[in-house]
DNA sequence: AGTTTAAATGTAAGCGCTTACATTTAAAAA
DNA sequence: TTTTTAAATGTAAGCGCTTACATTTAAACT
């Protein structure tokens, strides 16, 4: 593997004069930096992406931090931020922190450890106060689905609430007045806006909110099903039900299918996220989109500007979510 | 940030002695070795990876490449690669390749550029020359899903073939005798394999090969249901349909819905992968299990033991896939 | 006590770059 | 032509580690 230093020679110049061309953020005459470039054309140097990392104490890496590599979402964030940075010259390094507090901020650490110039982190578990302290470090790291007041602007979010009204907003423009709610674990910041959103909606159509009619899932598939079964078990009425995500959305369906309830005759449902196999199950899930690869692209570019200075970029910091009307959902009869 | 100076210093030590037990592959006693500790607690030092990175040629990290990021494998390959890699300090730099040959071999060359030690690749486009060329320079990679004769020692793969013949295997023990199949893309090495297990089932249960009941598909949902139409089209008879992959099976599925043709009573579904929605989809589908998770954390073992040396490790190159029954399948009445 | 030998520690030379600062070169002004 | 000034290039000191080799220390024999 060729060195600077060999290029140098080759090329008849100093070692400085060949750094400057690599960069070019100094000036070298044409001449010499013709010079240069065929001297490194024809010992076909690749810088040292160690060495010039440790020299200008830049690595070039943004660690990513999820919560599980395989959750749906993961896939998409993922590849907007690994196109993103890539045209920039930048690699993204990946962890997952399984929402659990201590292997979040484990993560954390040893994207630290590795020297990433920022982090994008989609973490649930760690609190508040550890990413204020952290922001508060000089640690460069934006927050993906989840606020906080104080370092707000390393946040970019989904209006979450705003997707719960909507859901329950469709179903109630589809007439349906009893509607049931699968929520996501009350922990999560997330779940409560989703929540918080339909309770909205409701209050805004003048419908009382009852709380017998919300379960609390775990936002696996499994709870779905479950939460059928136990807000059934309540012997309240409800013609509709709304799922804080498309995966208890699914599990409604199937355990629906199993009680032989006609989806959407008998019972409309909505999901949110909008996942991939939302439109692939039957009947095919009305759903709140979360665009997540918007997202994920946004957060790249954020660090891109903030981190590495690129101009011209626009940044949004919060997202709509939007209605996804499919078969699920249907005008009650 | 401390340096290892600071530590030295504090410890009333040398550098290299501080750098040994940061190490521990020299001899030293218990006493400095107190000392040295003591002093990086309290000053709470990091050693700087990208300092040892560049004194030692080693940068801890992997580069793992495929197709897609928001494909259904990634995830869960990814998932296993990093916990894998992680348990060991090491980590994973991301990139993908879009199956296409010049962004696959662009990606390749950028993870070398960024001084990986070695490569985890699930690659498809890029030449088998390219790779055994790759092999011959010394670059250590692993390739996931993919043989190559000349390079074997670098496969880990998925026994396709034996995938395909499972899965009609399966249909033609439910009695049914005229079996349709969906490819995948035929330049795929992996849509061959699975083609040819289910020509050689066809063949050791007597049944003749008839290429019109084969449809080559891309892997996308969208050409099962094309390939569905285009089955019909023909005109041949058919009571069983194998899928090279679970998506397209789920086209299948939607279209056969639409058709009002029902399954399984009126047509036998058999997937391929078993990606984690199959089970979510109506009929659940019957498929051959791809057992992604456990080849991703294979991989990542082959890289621990044959760059890192790590020792202890049962290595093994192919996988067996087996099958999944499900809903979607059922005897011929 | 003197010698041999191994263990523990220290010294210093890199690893391959970047960059502040010094120097040279050439263009512009006088 | 000489002086001023800016542009181009070079020099050399790091960046924070690892490690070959040298030296010191201590244990083990004579």
């Amino acid at each position: 593997m060729a060195t600077i230093y060999q290029v140098s020679e080759l090329a008849g110049v100093s070692l400085a004069t060949v750094s400057r061309v690599m960069n070019n953020n100094a000036r070298v005459s044409d001449k010499t930096k013709e010079k240069v470039l065929s001297a490194m054309a024809e010992l076909g140097y690749q810088p040292n992406a160690i060495a010039q990392s440790l020299a200008s104490n830049c690595s070039n890496s943004v660690g990513v931090l999820v919560s599980e590599l395989h959750g749906p979402f993961f896939g998409d964030m993922m590849s907007a931020i690994e196109q993103t940075l890539r045209s920039e010259g930048k690699h993204a390094i990946i962890a997952s922190g399984h929402s659990n507090a201590d292997t979040e901020q484990a993560s954390i650490e040893f994207l630290i450890s590795r020297k990433c110039d920022a982090l994008i982190l989609h973490v649930e578990a760690v609190s508040d106060v550890y990413l204020i302290d952290l922001a508060a470090k000089g640690v460069s790291f934006v927050l993906i689905n989840r606020y906080i007041e104080q370092i707000s602007t390393h946040c970019i979010c989904l209006d979450n609430q705003q997707g719960g009204y909507l859901a329950t907003q469709h179903v109630l423009d589809l007439q349906h007045a009893q509607v049931a709610y699968i929520s996501g674990p009350s922990w999560k910041q997330d779940a409560q806006a989703r929540l918080n959103g339909h309770k909205l909606a409701l209050q805004d159509a003048d419908i009382a909110f009852d709380n017998e009619l919300v379960f609390e899932g775990d936002y696996q598939q499994q709870s779905g099903s479950a939460g059928l079964d136990a807000l059934l078990g309540t012997g309240k009425a409800f013609s509709a039900i709304i799922c804080a995500n498309d995966e208890m959305a699914s599990g409604v369906m199937t355990r629906a299918r199993e009680l032989n309830l006609d989806i959407p005759e008998q019972l409309s449902i909505v999901g949110f996220d909008n996942i991939i196999y939302a439109s692939y199950l039957y009947p095919t899930l009305t759903t709140v989109d979360y665009p997540i690869f918007q997202m994920g692209k946004m957060a790249a570019n954020y660090i891109l500007a903030k981190t590495y200075d690129k101009s011209g970029l626009v940044l949004r910091d919060v997202f709509v979510p939007k209605l996804e009307v499919r078969q699920s959902s249907k005008l009650l009869a």
